[in-house]
Formats: structure tokens, sequence, C-alpha cells
RNA sequence: GUCCCAUUCGUCUAGUGGUCCAGGACACCGCCCUUUCACGGCGGUAACAGGGGUUCGAACCCCCUAUGGGACGCCA
């Protein structure tokens, strides 16, 4: 048995709560039955990571104790694409497919594809594209294919009958072939989308199970039917359920913290956090709330997933952190956890430079230093009085800065400048007067150590976390004000912020 | 809008036709322990989404409705 987990690479190297929990969830599968676990980055357009941020993701998988086997060698160390020796296995599977008829040439455009969903979604049909919809006359399929337009390839799909697609927890999926679109195998730029690689992938790594996030139940159509066209065994799906938000949607950044670092900067003990998602969706036979990750595998039975989306409550993990503490943790290896957190050298001498010229006797180190060992600041409405701006303002302020730190791509002190001296631009605010609020934010005083500073030594997770709290404390956002800030920040014109 | 998936205390869950007027955990409340605060101990409030079937019997099986979520990209 092989089992993989593919892993969505994010460029920021976040590695998001959902991935951790789909890992280890396949991991436990595989180790239960005593077999191989695969783990895998999707980058097919080799865009959205680089080396480094996948080495983020990886390196915090490793610290929740998720171990995983390498696969076979076929598409390079963690993405298909990154080694050339090999070819282009995809063009070269997409053009078998080509050759058998059960995918075609689509010179389409963008506008044309826009045009044509539009029009489906004014009279109310299924949005989905069958290739009957996308054929061209066949003069003009021509004259395009003369002309070298660029084109996609995209499957055959049936137009009628039904496609039964079985899943290990939820049994038999009926998705009638009208629903299913016509997908993208190769894109334009000859690169293939996730739906072939994952298909080809799979095959050539011997992948027998796939348990998968329930977001790609569609999609298990089209993926079975590649397999069909290539004559290949398809391996048993599993889609678990997704994490959500206290709303009850998916799990998502905006809404929460959502980052395996985020939990470690706060300074939560990876078996807690382990064994809090293995309690997502999941029980142990006997109920027990607290479990190592070695006896989750002992016990590991996938028929006990439950299958309603589970809310990720941080009290509870909080609480079940504080039994790890009590509990497994004598002095000394307290000691040793306090010293991974924050107190080590690496960390510690970050702050040094901060500290030094701010302090005349030692004592004062702590009190001035406090947020670069702390969570959340004790802040509320009135902590911000003495800043001279409106409510309405500051929030809006906090939350514009929020949304733009969310997508910087590198956390340190001169991009975050730049994101924050835009922002002071669009305000039409002195950086002084911008970062009062900021300051109060992420320090929790009103005087303290540098605040651009801070934000680059605590971190993307932190940070964020900080101002929502900040936001959170001032009052919050309501759902209307969300939408009107959301499209104010969207209107943001790019030359000027 | 269309399709798919789901639905047990506020939250995480146990429960796979009788042992369930539904059990555990977090949170909340009360009491005890205690020089404070925690921890710990004891107790309490609180749920089978609604309606129809099937069955001697339904939280559990089937259907409908409602609600929630997901998908509908040259993202993964």
């Amino acid at each position: 048995m092989t089992v993989r987990t593919r892993i969505a690479p994010s460029p920021t190297g976040d590695p998001h709560v959902g991935t951790a929990y789909i890992a280890l969830f396949n991991l436990c599968f595989a180790r239960q039955h005593g077999g191989e676990f695969i783990l895998r980055i999707e980058d097919t357009d080799r865009v959205r990571s680089t080396a480094e941020s996948e080495q983020m993701i990886l390196d915090s998988l490793r610290w929740l104790g998720i171990e995983w086997d390498e696969g076979p060698d076929v598409g390079g160390a963690y993405g298909p694409y990154r080694q050339s020796e090999r070819g282009d296995i995809y063009a070269d599977y997409a053009q078998k497919l080509l050759d058998a008829g059960h995918a075609f040439k689509c010179y389409r455009t963008a506008e044309e594809l826009d045009e044509l969903r539009e029009a489906r979604k004014a009279a109310g049909m299924q949005l989905a594209l069958k290739p009957e919809d996308l054929a061209l006359e066949p003069d003009e399929q021509a004259r395009r294919a003369a002309d070298d337009w660029p084109f996609v390839v995209r499957m055959n799909v049936p137009t009628d009958g039904v496609c039964v697609v079985d899943d290990m927890l939820r049994g038999r999926i009926e998705v009638e072939w009208a629903q299913v679109d016509a997908q993208i195998l190769l894109k334009s730029d000859g690169m293939p989308t996730y739906h072939l690689a994952n298909v080809v992938d799979d095959h050539l790594m011997g992948i027998t199970h796939v348990l998968r996030g329930e977001e790609w139940i569609n999609s298990a159509p089209k993926h079975q039917l590649l397999y069909e066209y290539l004559g290949w065994d398809m391996p048993v799906l599993c889609h678990m359920p997704l994490l959500r938000n206290p709303d009850k949607s998916k799990l998502s950044k905006r809404k929460n913290p959502t980052s395996i670092n985020y939990y470690r900067r706060m300074g939560f003990l990876p078996q807690a956090v382990t064994n809090y998602l293995g309690r997502m969706g999941w029980s142990m036979p006997d109920e027990r709330e607290k479990f190592s990750l070695a006896e989750m595998i002992e016990s590991f039975d996938i028929q006990r997933v439950s299958l309603g989306g589970p809310v990720f409550d941080l009290e509870k993990l909080t609480w079940l952190n504080g039994v790890y503490i009590r509990e497994d943790l004598d002095d000394a290896a307290f000691l040793q956890a306090l010293r991974e957190w924050a107190f080590n050298e690496d960390y510690v001498k970050q702050i040094l430079p901060q500290v030094r010229p701010r302090v005349e006797t030692l004592s004062q180190v702590a009190p001035l230093a406090g947020h670069f060992f702390s969570g959340l600041p004790p802040i509320d409405e009135a902590s911000f009085d003495g800043v001279k701006l409106e409510r309405e303002t500051l929030v809006k302020l906090l939350q514009f800065l929020v949304w733009r730190l969310e997508v910087v791509p590198a956390w340190h002190k001169e991009a975050l400048l730049e994101e924050v001296k835009a922002l002071a631009a669009y305000f039409e605010l002195k950086m002084k007067v911008f970062l009062a609020p900021v300051f109060i934010a992420v320090t929790g005083l009103s005087a303290s150590t540098s605040v651009m500073d801070a934000m680059a030594i605590i971190g993307s997770d932190v940070t964020r976390a900080r101002l929502r709290h900040a936001i959170s404390a001032l009052g919050g956002v309501s759902k209307k004000q969300a939408k009107r800030l959301e499209k104010e920040y969207r209107d943001i014109p790019n030359d000027k912020a």
C-alpha cells in the first residue's frame, strides 16, 4: 500500500493547518496498514513556491512529528517539474490522449470563454463547458491552428449518463456527466494542470490510496475518467471533511490563524497540536482526549472519521496544550521547551539590539521586551485613546494593513516598510501618525521597541494575529462594513499604494 | 443559478435498529480544596434540524424539506 498526500504550496511558506491535518490522516492510515506514506508538494506551474518556502512547509510538518517516506523518483524531489532530464512526461501523456481521441485542442480565447460562461449563467444553466460548447466551426478551428494560435489541451467527457465514484467513507457518489466540464489538461504554456499531473504522478508512483480534502470531490469524476482513458488502475479515494472557521466556512487565513507557524510561535507544543488535529473528525475507540501520534497510529481506523466539518476550536486546543505542559513536562523538559520556543540564543540575539539603547537597568528589560515573548496583548478600545484618529479610520487602517501583510512575499523589515509607507501615503498620514495605532496593536504599549523591527522579529503570523486582535478590541468589523472596506481596498490604485 | 457533500449539547465528539427519557471532553455556572490565582475534585445547564415512511421497535435504514458547506479557473 502506498498512500500519498499532496500539498498546495504557498509563496510565503505558511504551512496551513488544513494541510497538516490531511497529512496527519494520510500518515496514520498508511502506517496503520504498514504502508508507505508519500508527500508531494504540488506546484505544477513552478510559480507558487520557492525552494525556501517548500522547506518551511516541510519543517513545520516535521515539527509536528509528521514523517514521510520519499517516493520513487518520478518527477523530481518535490514537484514534478523540478527536473528536466526526463523530458516532459505530461506532454507525452497529453499527446497519447490526443491521439486516442480522448482529448482535443481548444483554441478558444479567454474572452470567448467568459462570454460562454456568462451566457450560460444568464440562462440559469449549469456552468460546465462541454466539448461541443467549445467547438469552433471546422474552418475557424483550422484557421486558428494554421495561424499558430495558442491552444490548450482539454479532455473529452461524456455528455450524458452518470459517473459513479467510490469513496472509502461516503460510499457511492453519483455525478451526472453533464455536470463535468472539458477539463484543461495542458495549459497554453505547455504546463499540465493539477488534474493531469495528479493522475500521471500517482500512477507512476504506484499510489494505491488517496486521502484528500472534500473540496476535491467534484474533480473525482474527471480523475477517474483519465485513469480509464490511460488504462490505469485508479487509487482508492477518501475525501476528508474540511476544517472550519467558527462561522462554519472553510478554515481560512482571513478569519483565523491558520498557519502552523502561528501555533508554534504562540508557544503551543507540537504534540498537543498534532493531538488536537487528530481529534478533528476523529476519535479514539475509547474516546480519550489525549493521545500521542504513535497511539493514534496504533488505534487508527479510517472508518472512525466523522464527516461533518469540524470547527477549529482554539480554546480546546489551548486547554489540551495546558494538559501536556502539566502532565508531560517535568522541570527539565519544560525548560527545554522554553528554550526551543524563544529563550534561545538566536531569538534573543535579535532582540538585544532593540533593547540595549532603551534600558538603564536590566530589570527594565522584561517589561520593555515582553511583547517578544507573549501572545496577544491585553488591549481594549481605551488603549487607543492617545491616537488622534477616528475609530472608523483606525479600524480601516489596521484592516488594510492586515490585508497587505497577508500577501507580502517575504517577511523582512524592508519589505514591511514598503507596505507601511504605501499605505501611509494612501491614508495621507505621516508615518509617525500611521504607525501609532500599529504600535499599540503590535506591542500592546504606547512606548516600547521599534514596531517595524518588532513585526519583523515576531513574524508574520503573530503580527497579523495581533493586528486582528486590535481590530476586534476596537469593536471589530461588521459584515456590512467588511464589504465596504473590501471594495475600497480593491479600488486602491496600484501606483498609489 | 447548477451539481456534490454534510447535519447529535455553543464547540469537538460517542453512538452503525432494542443496553440512549442519548455518554464523554472543551467552554459556562455552582460547590469543595486552597494564604491569592491557577491546578485538581465533585455537581449542574445544554443536543439527535423538521416532516413523512420502513419496522414490534429508529439518533441509527429510505424519501422529502430546511439549513450549512464545497465545487463550478489556462489555482491547487
